[in-house]
DNA sequence: TAGGTCATGAGGCACGTACCTCATCTATGG
DNA sequence: CCATAGATGAGGTACGTGCCTCATGACCTA
């Protein structure tokens, strides 16, 4: 018989006694110890899972007198988007001390993959039990990720994903839904159809490839009065970017829509307000930055597509304690959903 | 001297010691209990405020064997979105239970302000430390709003707010935001203006109310060339709705936009499918629900503005947590954003 | 001055887990 | 049959906080 109706929440007092076994044995088995037996272990294991025993992981880190340690690696370019990613892990830092959580923030070189990777391979164990980058897929970050997963790091992947290793988790926005989005709004906003052009950064990049495959495939599927021009790329640089628009405004004295997948906004913006034809168009941009959202209140920009950056430093500190006292599979967050920006709605 | 380099996190032992007193006096201190001189309890606070001594929720949970205990009180009507809310929390429960919060749900009639106010009444602060509330402005409530706080409980309100009560923290979203947003969508989506009918639930609520003047003052401002038909009252009702939007769609051969700001969704959805006309016409609605998701799949809907219910209740929790340990003052929280939602980003 | 009240200190136990030491038990090889 | 190694149990201390008891001292009042 248990306890009167209240249910306690199952303690390793509990697992001990209903595998038979010793509370030592028990720690040695959660904890990776080694001297059990692997029947024992199973024993052990089988407890867990009947009487459905979660480690509490405050009482944990409060025995072990130890924050849980988590670094963020973030490339340090001039890319509007990194910076405002790292504010969002600045802003984090104290709320996570309140529950033992200890953030550490490394910026390497932008598209370095090998800084990338000696910055994994720096990690120690006993310094981080888990690593979020934001990372391309090259052979050497892959090889890094594996070589930290075994050493007992988890890694994490932010904004962009490498399927095919050991990573633990993903968190990220859909950017193929991100692309429709864009351009499902951007057929709204023009009935009669026209001329719409694309910008991106590079298609080399995996979002950015996404995104454009999305847009294409939603243009084609639902606005066939649409004509897209492009997709010309911008290598997310302010002046190229803006060369790109004056050059494209020149050209097409009936463009009706501009959809920028890339950074680069500020070049965007400029060259809209140079011509006189900022508001004319309909024009659509990523990530929410000083750049687009001057271009939202100015209303030269009409939409913004954001990542959340806020959104996924949160889920990425979620999902570190939620594997901390998992142990194995897959951390559950709830999912980044695209922010849609307008002037009316700018926060 | 203090330990080399490494700096831990204070502890009461180490306010004690600052304070020049001993633990006990400080225990008196922080918990409330009686016996202990103004000038010692000032001495104490000083030291707190001096060293930057936060409470360790988690250990404070720990020692007294208890989980921080949470309320929601969430109306119970036919109301899709109050569903979604309820369920938002129900998705929370696990995940909060590992952290040691215990989340209770009460539901209670809508609009019944006298029911919301004896139930307000009827917790006891031993077993409920906070309270998380959707309530309309009425006095019975305002009254037991207050009570409930002089007892102990810390009251929070959800979605709409109770400005001028001890309430701790109020969380939702901003709704003349929203209400421009829509307009700026649906002036964009009619660069050649035309009519636009609105429909509301009752404009006695204040969240509706504050939509429809951010959908008036942005189309004045900026859409001169769309004439607004309404408002028209659909007390949140499917058939009442269904039947006002079958009138409109007969009224006006030449309608051009449609802006539910309130419930009964599934009405206005079977309204356009029943004419022909859906597709044709610019959607609008509120809150992403069962019937908006299959309005927005099949293309009877446009744009679906969102809540975020899960994000209000994840916010509410996090709330909760910083008050326990916080004691005076509001809870700092991420703003809650307008979710905005076409077909292609659905989630 | 005796008796009382109040402020404060000292110390212990508990919460759930980590980690340590030491003792006991079992199986295996020589 | 004993030496040895490995598996397991028993029990302690610690983490930071809450809550309890008991002792001590200061001050007030009759």
């Amino acid at each position: 018989m248990n306890e009167i109706g209240l249910r306690r929440r199952a303690t390793v007092h509990d697992v001990a006694r209903a595998a038979g076994v010793s509370l030592a044995t028990v720690d040695r088995v959660l904890n990776g110890r080694p001297g059990v037996r692997t029947a024992t272990a199973e024993k052990v294991e089988a407890a867990i899972a009947e009487i459905g025993f979660q480690r509490d992981l405050s009482a944990s880190l409060l025995a072990r007198a130890r924050d849980l340690k988590l670094t963020f690696v973030i490339p340090d370019s001039s890319n509007e988007f990194m910076a405002s990613l790292a504010d969002a892990v600045a802003r984090r830092i104290g709320p996570a001390l309140a529950d033992r959580m200890h953030i550490e923030t490394h910026r390497i070189r932008a598209l370095d993959a090998d800084a990338l990777a000696h910055s994994l391979d720096a990690l120690d164990a006993r310094q981080c039990d888990c690593a979020v980058i934001v990372a391309g897929e090259e052979p050497s970050v892959q090889a890094a990720v594996d070589s930290a997963t075994r050493r007992g790091i988890a890694v994490m992947t932010l904004v962009s994903d490498l399927p095919g290793t050991q990573r633990r988790h993903f968190i990220g926005i859909d950017n193929e839904a991100a692309g429709r989005t864009a351009a499902s709004l951007m057929g709204r906003f023009l009935p009669a159809g026209g001329k719409v052009a694309v910008i991106a950064g590079s298609l080399h990049l995996r979002d950015h490839a996404d995104r454009l495959a999305g847009f294409r495939a939603a243009l084609a599927a639902e606005f066939p009065a649409i004509e897209l021009i492009g997709p010309i790329e911008g290598h997310d640089e302010r002046s190229e970017t803006q060369a790109i628009v004056t050059d494209l405004l020149e050209r097409h004295g009936d463009l009706a829509g501009l959809y920028n997948l890339g950074a680069g906004n500020g070049g965007l913006v400029a060259a809209l307000e140079a011509s006189n034809r900022a508001g004319a168009i309909r024009v659509i941009a990523h990530e929410l930055t000083d750049p687009t959202r001057r271009g939202l209140r100015s209303g030269a920009i009409d939409v913004v597509l954001d990542q959340n950056p806020d959104g996924e430093i949160r889920e990425a500190i979620a999902a570190a304690r939620s594997l901390a006292l998992g142990g194995n599979g897959q951390a559950l967050t709830d999912p980044i959903e695209i922010g849609i920006f307008l002037r009316d709605n700018l926060r």
